[in-house]
RNA sequence: CGCGGGGUGGAGCAGCCUGGUAGCUCGUUGGGCUCAUAACCCAAAGGUCGCUGGUUCAAAUCCAGCCCCCGCAA
């Protein structure tokens, strides 16, 4: 095995440390890690490191976090780390052709979705929420646009009925490691496919908006319920009650009928919900600044929330 | 000084504005009822009301400072 590519490492968020990690225990010499400036938040707005810059810092490799990874500064670093391949994976900054030409052999992107499906910032919710019963991960050559390379391989998992998104999440973290080495060999040895996308069969995954956050009573159960588990455990799904945002991390289907939005039974196993077709039992909810609790404790502490309330 | 919510028996909350007996739902323990039960009835235990200081005859409550938790889209 000759795992003697040098890799530059682009990443920020959770879902690239896997991948850092698993290039480290194979061997391959990651000459920089790049990842996002530290930025203001959580409470007090303090500056805060990125799980990439932790885990670089943890495995002792080299991190460099500019604002902007365009200038001509920043360029200049990424070169003289003489990277023969990048690997990208969750890093936040769109890259210019100047930088997607450093290394030698390739700029390799791991994408959270099997494309063309799912192009964009959010494809691991997106696919939760819309009932897709299978995603992957794409190990892709990027080019100058939105995640519209030519793919590498493509490693798949199945999507459980009740699974949420952040737990497909870190299971394709996991998955993208695995393909990001299967990838690097294939590339070392000169065996790398190289397939283009099929554009028209392209669907995007753009930034999660607030207002997608709120549950819509009117729809199906099996709708709402899609959409707590793909927004699940963030950013959550929100529903109003007497004026309240009260977010909903974890639903049931249920079979009772009603209006949409009524409450229609409270039990300990939950807060079951009227939708257009049959009903939803909330079982994890969120009041405004608390913690989350099951949505029977909440019952307890407010005796109003019960049967014939309504949801908004 | 970015904004905001909060800390009250084991859990979730009310009480605070308008100081004066520590309250509710659940849980726990004991007993009862029942063919039986996570159901029902009776009873009991369990709290320095986040910490410190101040005001007051009297502070969970009003004032000041501090600690901790959490939401504001990654």
């Amino acid at each position: 095995m000759n795992n003697s590519l040098r890799i530059l490492f682009m990443g920020t968020s959770d879902f690239a440390v896997p991948s850092l990690e698993a290039l480290r225990l194979a061997g391959y010499p990651v000459t920089l890690v790049v990842t996002q400036s530290d930025k203001p938040a959580g409470r007090g707005m303090e500056l805060k490191s990125s799980p990439v810059k932790l885990k670089a810092a943890e495995l002792g490799l080299p991190v460099y976090q500019p604002e902007k990874v365009r200038t001509p500064e920043a360029i200049e670093a990424l070169q003289k780390a003489e990277p023969d391949v990048a690997v990208v994976a969750a890093y936040g900054q769109i890259l210019p052709a100047a930088v997607l030409q450093i290394p030698k052999i390739a700029c390799l992107n791991i994408h959270g979705s099997i494309l063309p499906k799912y192009r964009g910032a959010a494809p691991i919710h997106y696919a939760v929420m819309n009932g897709e019963t299978e995603t992957g991960v794409t190990i892709m050559y990027m080019n100058e646009k939105m995640d519209e390379g030519d793919m590498l391989l493509v490693k798949t998992t199945p999507i459980g009925p009740e699974e949420t998104t952040g737990e497909i999440h870190d299971r394709l973290a996991k998955l993208g490691s695995q393909g990001l080495l299967e990838a690097l060999k294939l590339l070392a040895e000169g065996k790398a496919p190289r397939t283009p996308q099929d554009h028209s069969k392209a669907t995007y995954a753009p930034s999660i908006k607030r207002e997608f956050c709120k549950l819509d009573w009117n729809s199906t159960a099996t709708r709402i319920h899609n959409r707590v588990r793909g927004l699940s455990p963030w950013p959550g799904a929100e529903t109003g009650w007497q004026g309240m945002e009260l977010k909903v991390h974890k639903a049931q289907l249920a079979s009772l009928k009603g209006k949409p939005g009524e409450v229609l039974e409270v039990s300990k196993e939950g807060v079951v919900v009227g939708a257009a077709v049959d009903s939803v039992q909330l079982i994890e909810i969120q009041p405004p600044g608390k913690k989350k609790m099951s949505a029977y404790d909440f019952t307890l502490g407010h005796p109003d929330f019960k049967k014939g309330e309504i949801l908004s």
